[in-house]
Order: structure tokens, then sequence, then C-alpha cells
DNA sequence: AAATGCAACAACCGCACTCGA
DNA sequence: TTCGAGTGCGGTTGTTGCATT
């Protein structure tokens, strides 16, 4: 039994938008607001598949988006939240109003990746070209779950998480390459290290909600508040993750770009 | 002027996740 | 708890326009 398609392939136009269809979908969005997406080219009459009008939407015609040009500091900022985040484009979206993460993700292939390349820097790891292949211990949040997997299938015939190509032994060391943290395996020392800034009215964030992340199976807030003694609830601090005393990620409050969550457009 | 190569970006596709019945 | 619809995300492809030969 397999998926449902998301729309009647048939009679769906595909292709480059009209203005016409540009207009009917802006009309039908002012008029209805977002949502409904597969419902919606009925609706507002255009023969395009629902997630064609939501692309199209949300990454051209949205009243709110910044054409033209990344600017030097928009530049560099993509930079720093790809070495923190990797290919994570909606989340690196959500530190740049205006842009969308298809634009972002473009704009990184055909300019920045290669910027870095011509500065040396590898831009899978953000290090050193001539580094590129040291070994190298990164932590993954997404695939975390996949490659456990993929190790343990691995290790049914070598159980020590060897790789096997060209006859060749490869140590499996750098599982996700793009997200390279250059984070040391350690026991926890943030009780004592952390900067007050990383923490929200004497609670302690964990990383993932330090970055604004909302509800994360990631989110480890509950681990940290109880090794710290505290009783609250990683939602509580979610919600304190906003307030004066937030921490200040990539100095954005009161750097570059204002401190704005990363929901979802 | 025509042919070709390349860069830029819009759009598509498939998978994963969320949520409600 | 399960299943399917709806939606979001990231990778990839297709198209267009400009530069070069």
């Amino acid at each position: 039994m397999g998926r449902s398609p998301c729309c009647e392939k048939a009679h769906t136009n595909k292709g480059a938008w009209t203005k016409e269809e540009d207009d009917r979908l802006i009309a039908y969005i002012r008029a209805h607001g977002e949502g409904c997406w597969r419902s919606l080219p009925k609706a507002a009459g255009l023969l395009r598949c629902g997630k064609s009008c939501r692309l199209r939407w949300i990454n051209y015609l949205r009243p709110d988006l910044k054409r033209g040009n990344f600017t030097e500091e928009e530049d560099e900022l993509i930079i720093k939240l790809h070495s923190l985040l990797g290919n994570k484009w909606s989340l690196i979206a959500g530190r740049l109003p205006g842009r969308t993460d298809n634009e972002i993700k473009n704009y990184w292939n055909t300019h920045i990746r290669r910027k870095l390349l011509s500065r040396g820097i590898d831009p899978a790891t953000h290090r050193p070209l001539n580094e590129a292949s040291q070994d190298v211990t990164t932590i993954s949040f997404s695939g975390a779950k996949e490659e456990k997997e993929k190790i343990n299938t691995n290790s049914n015939n070598n159980p020590i998480g060897f790789i096997t190509k060209d006859e060749k032994k490869i140590p499996v060391q750098e599982r996700c390459p793009d997200l390279n943290l250059d984070l040391r395996i350690s026991p926890p020392y943030y009780q004592q290290t952390q900067p007050e800034s990383f923490k929200t009215g004497g609670r302690t964030l964990c990383f993932i909600c330090s970055l604004g992340v909302k509800n994360s199976k990631d989110c480890t807030c509950s681990t940290i508040t109880t090794a710290a003694g505290s009783s609250s609830s990683s939602s509580s601090s979610h919600s304190n993750s906003n307030n004066s005393s937030g921490y200040d990620f990539l100095g954005l409050k009161s750097g570059i770009l204002e401190y704005r969550s990363l929901e979802m457009k």
C-alpha cells in the first residue's frame, strides 16, 4: 500500500508560475489566510499541487520577503549558523528575517561554498581544507538515531564500527561532516563554568534550547535541571528562553540581528 | 551572430514528522 | 495505539539569462 500522491498530477500545471497564477494565489491567501494547502488550489482556481502553492507563497510571494542581494553581514551570519547547525536551512532562515530556507540554500550552494573554498575552508566542516582529512569526532543531533541503527547494522559484521571500502578498513568517525561543532566529549561542567548568560532565571538551558528550538525531542533541559538540583520542567525553561536574561545566541540580541525564536514560518 | 558553458535560482520530489480521528 | 492526511524540510533538477568563445 503506497503513499497517496499529494495531488492529481494529470491535471496540474508544472514549471514556472505565471503572473495570473501568482495573482490568484495572493488574492486567495489575502482573503482566507495560509493553510489547508491541499484544498487551496481548487478553492483558488489554480491547476497546481498544494505543495507547489505553498512553496510559491513561502519562497516568492510572501509580502515580508526581503528580495535582493545578501549583505556581507548576512553572509557571515549564514556561515556561523551553518557551522553550528549544518544544513538546517529552515533554522538558519529563522535567524535571517525576510530570507527563506530555499533562498539561503541556493545562496550557500552558489556563493558561500565558493567563498569558503577560496579562503581555504572546507564548507562542509568549516575547517581548513588541509585539516579536512584529519580525525574529527562530531556530534549529530538529528541523525543520531539513524546513525545508531547504521552502526548496529554494521556491527553485525564488524563490531568495532569499521566500514569496508575497496578492501580498506576505515574508522567511522566523521558521522556528520556538515555539523562539526568541534565539541569534545567530557563530563558535564556547565554547572561550574557556564556563563550566566547561558542560564534563564537561574535555570540552565540545554544546547538545543539555547538555539531557541522549542519542544525538541533532543531537548535535555529536564536532565540538566535535574542535575542542577532544580525541579523545574523543560517547558518552563522554554518559556523563559525569550526573557531578558535569555541566552544571547551569537550575540544576536545585542549584535547584528534581534533575537527571535526559531519557530518555523 | 551563433554556439557553448556556466551561474543563479525557481520549482519539484520524496521522505519524515505531527496531529487528529 | 494505529493510521492516514496534511505539512515541512532538504536534496536535486530544470530553466533562464549572462558571459565567453
